[in-house]
RNA sequence: GGCCCGUUCGUCUAAGGGUUAGGACACCACCCUUUCACGGUGGUGAUACGAGUUCGAAUCUCGUACGGGCUACCA
């Protein structure tokens, strides 16, 4: 049987696009291109009051930098849309009537008012949150005890109403988790969910069933969050479309922050980011940074994110996004929550730039260079600089600190570091130094032996004289061999920081 | 409070009745390197607790503790 699965989005990014998020995401996309099935995105915006400008761009935006691409979605089409929820609003009324028509479901007039009144009433210390459930719906507003005439005369009269589902009193739900096998609720504990709400929209609990019903969605997948209002989503299948037709459910256990569920607050506290791409929040102005303005690498991102909750059972840790769709299993993913760690995140990026190519790397690190207001002239060196300093970074920003010497003079240099120890036969050595090198054979070993020659000659030892050099070329105590530097820099550039730097320790 | 899910080194995890409980990140030491890193070698470090089943339990069962999630006309 052709496998789909669909993930969906609430109009805001802080609702989706974390670390989690784009887990759920990953794995989703995985189990469908494993199976050879569709990938399809949905977007969930049935609360307006919710709705954030340019958060679905941004949602695409961060599934293409991902490379983890919808084969079905508002962007990308398909012929089960519309695929933004608020397109559907017309349909999800008749579903919900007819479940009050067949007794599963019910009006409810009740005002917010009624509500915490309610709410407040049957609050006590035993039960801090009295919920809309069989114990109080008799004594409420609404379809049940209303007389079938009052219900109408108030239905239009376009009285204010949302329809709720009647969960039955005394039932056990079941249903089997991919992940954590058979789960059992009693119907009694679960309250009566609002189904539609007054403006007409559907909640998550109706639009999702119906949504994978139309959409013929044969697998659903989300985050643990998720798992105490699945009974609801059974019951609808079972009412609505019979439980034959249900998908089969996975709910993927929950990416933990420091202290519980990963929030995106918990980056700013934290200093490591939550998000795959910067997302200004527009009503506050107020930056997150992302996985990808960080300095990760899409496949690293991807490759972290996946072994937070999943393995193969062996002892490889770095896959490429084709081995992870070869290797991915549902069974294999943990029931547990995962804590994340930004240092073992940091180490996988770092992986990654060593097993990609110089040339996969080079648009990355020029854009970086530019950004920096370093100009890279000449494709040929940057190319040589990245293969010699690449095994050093992290984070592609470690790029600029690791090789901007390369393209531009040091703009200060570290002479403290070289000062105290600074003399008049160094000073003399490094003049000679800086004769020779116009008869130096020019690449890193020749550049070392006339170094180390001159040196015994002038009967000093070459160690002492390292540094030094170090300093008049990058200007502080980092990056690659001394003799590699001179090499990339070429013979004027390196005499010329020599001479400059010469009159700077004097 | 109620319901649901969970519990192996600090962190991510392997081991689906029999291993000196393995690997990776981090940390520490040494080596390499007269820069900073990378790299190499080694080390510290875990089955939450208590019963039960069994010749034998990290693994199966139950209880306890602890952690997390949900408990909205949010998703």
């Amino acid at each position: 049987m052709a496998k789909k699965v669909r993930v969906r989005f609430a109009p805001s990014p802080t609702g989706g696009l974390h670390l989690g998020g784009v887990r759920t995401v990953l794995y989703n996309y995985l189990f469908a291109k494993k199976y050879g099935g569709d990938f399809l995105v949905r977007i969930e915006d049935t609360d307006q009051s919710r709705y954030v400008a340019g958060a679905e761009e941004y949602i695409f935006d961060t599934l293409k930098w991902c490379g983890l691409q919808p084969d079905e979605s508002v962007q990308h089409g398909g012929s089960y849309g519309p695929y933004r929820q608020s397109e559907r609003k017309a349909s999800y009324r008749q579903y919900a009537e007819q479940l009050v028509k067949d007794g599963y479901a019910y009006y409810a007039f009740d005002t917010t008012e009624d509500l915490e009144k309610m709410r407040l009433e049957h609050k006590t210390e035993q039960n801090p949150s009295p919920q809309y459930d069989h114990t109080v719906r008799m004594k409420m507003s609404n379809s049940l005890v209303l007389s079938t005439e009052e219900t109408q005369n108030k239905l239009s009269e376009g009285t204010r109403h949302v329809i709720r589902i009647k969960m039955p009193e005394q039932e056990t739900v079941s249903f089997t988790d991919m992940i954590r096998g058979e789960i059992h609720f009693e119907t009694s504990l679960v309250d009566d969910k609002v189904l539609l709400k007054a403006d007409g929209m559907p909640t998550y609990h109706l639009a999702v069933v119906v949504d994978d019903h139309l959409m013929q969605i044969s697998h659903a997948f989300r985050g643990e969050e998720w798992l105490p209002s699945a009974p609801v989503h059974i019951l609808l299948w079972k009412y609505l479309f019979g439980l034959e037709h249900m998908p089969q459910w996975a709910h993927f256990p929950l990416i933990l922050g420091p202290n519980g569920k990963l929030s995106k607050r918990d980056g700013a506290k934290y200093g490591f980011p939550v998000f795959a791409m910067n997302w200004t929040d527009p009503k506050t102005n107020e930056l997150i940074e992302g996985f990808k303005e960080k300095g990760f690498l899409p496949d690293a991102f991807i490759n972290l994110l996946a072994l937070l909750g999943w393995n193969d059972g062996s002892e490889q840790e770095i896959f490429s996004k084709e081995e992870l769709v070869e290797k991915f299993s549902m069974e294999r993913v943990h029931s547990a929550g995962a804590k994340f760690d930004y240092e073992k995140a940091k180490w996988f990026n770092h992986e990654w730039i060593k097993r990609y190519e110089v040339g996969s790397l080079k648009s990355e690190v020029k854009t970086l260079f530019s950004n920096n207001n370093i100009t890279v002239s000449d494709d040929a060196l940057l190319e040589k600089v990245i293969s010699l300093v690449k095994d050093r970074c992290h984070l592609l920003p470690d790029f600029v600190q690791q090789s901007s010497f390369f393209f531009q003079a040091p703009a200060t240099l570290d002479t403290d570091a070289v000062k105290p120890k600074w003399n008049e036969d160094k000073k003399n050595f490094f003049i000679a130094y800086a004769e020779k090198l116009g008869s130096t054979e020019w690449n890193a070993a020749g550049l070392e032996n006339s170094f180390k020659d001159l040196a015994t000659e002038k009967s000093i030892k070459p160690g002492e004289l390292q540094l030094p050099f170090r300093i008049m070329l990058v200007g502080g105590k980092f990056g690659p061999p001394v003799f590699h530097i001179a090499e990339l820099l070429g013979k004027d550039e390196t005499v010329s920081r020599i001479n400059t730097a010469i009159n700077l320790f004097s």
